[in-house]
DNA sequence: TATTTTATCCATCAAATGTTGGAAGCGGTG
DNA sequence: CACCGCTTCCAACATTTGATGGATAAAATA
């Protein structure tokens, strides 16, 4: 199982790489139940059967993808920190959303897969843990909003769910709130980060309440 | 078809009302592809023919609940403007925030719903129209935002997106978010309120930068 | 009561979907 | 060439799922 992600994340030009990446773009756009085996394989240009050679069956496809951006996001959120490191909370903030916009909106897949983990219940169900518990305890920590490791303020992690969540929602909701705003895509994207940083931003950095 | 809603809704305990608000919990939870119309007919404790004969093709019925929650939505919203009338605007953020979050507090399927309609595509698709786009504008004058109903700007708009996703994600993401904070149900509800007005109201309250 | 309408369920169908077996191609090795 | 492992596809199967027909009961109507 582990061994076959790791090969297609070794080789994305392998036929295990353009599966992983298919279904993550598929899985994304209609979640579990509203992607089928078949419109995989044909997002790769493959038999179905060649599918299941490679990969069993589909929710061992789910579950590696959850795993691989586990993975990516991760890498990521480390890309932030030690970009921000030093910086004052200000800029700390406007660096952590222009990064990770960018990151988003190169992927948007990404975004969306994960809203469909958070809020779509998945029959047959078994808990897979996306590990957003522990990025949000990291990013607490690099945006300073908390000291101890040990102890994260209900306070700090509540905010920076609600931060992280903007920036899900604005991506992946695009195709909906784009026509709303009337702008195209290049502006949609400074819209969007302008948006945060002034939403977010006079919160954190007011005097504390 | 129409009629039908009309009917559910004016009557929830007749076998149509209690379908529809059966179909609304379980599209809900799992979203359109999730759902199965036996799984609805089961939560109404009906058989799955019975339910075909009230209310036809899947899809109509998911088409009815989309109607049905754009007016119960609207009246929310109606609520919400003659309550604020006249307050600051701090007030007027501090009570829409209360009062939206108490009604989806209390119906939480609602912002699940709503959040399926934003990011998942529905195969066989057929742009179904949610109506946030009225919401949005109408939210923005309420607040304050924006003085003339013609043209409401982009950075407004965009605003109450953001605070709008917001409160959704908090409720439909409980069981994600809530284990997290390691908090329960009841302080949940204060830490989101807190939390949304804590980075809301002050945005907002600023100086015009 | 007789008849019609309404509502419910059982059994079933056809299509979609997850999954597998086996044949065929293809590259390398003896 | 003959053999072998790897990969791919065609065909098929079992289950799930959307949807329907018809029998049956309950309620309304005459």
């Amino acid at each position: 199982m582990v061994s076959k992600l790791e090969k297609a994340r070794q080789d994305p030009s392998s036929m295990k790489g353009k599966i992983l990446a298919a279904a993550r773009k598929v899985f994304g756009e209609y979640g579990y139940h509203g992607t089928t085996t078949r419109m995989i394989a044909k997002a790769v240009g493959i038999d179905i059967s060649t599918l299941y050679y490679h990969w069993g069956e589909k929710r061992d496809l789910y579950e590696s993808v959850i795993m691989d951006l586990n993975e990516e996001i991760r890498q990521k959120l480390l890309e932030i920190e030690n970009k921000v490191k030093g910086k004052s909370l200000a800029t700390r903030l406007e660096i952590a959303i222009d990064v990770m916009c960018d990151y988003l909106f190169s992927n948007p897949e990404v975004s969306n897969f994960i809203l469909f983990l958070y809020f779509g219940k998945t029959r047959g169900d078994s808990s897979l843990n996306f590990k957003v518990s522990e990025y949000i305890s990291n990013i607490a920590i690099a945006m300073g909003l908390a000291l101890d490791k040990k102890y994260i303020p209900v306070k700090a992690k509540a905010s920076v769910i609600a931060v992280w969540n903007s920036v899900l929602n604005f991506i992946s909701g695009e195709d909906f709130f784009r026509p709303m705003l009337d702008i195209d895509h290049d502006e949609y994207i400074v819209v969007v980060k302008d948006t945060l940083k002034f939403i977010l931003i006079p919160a954190f950095t007011q005097k504390q309440s």
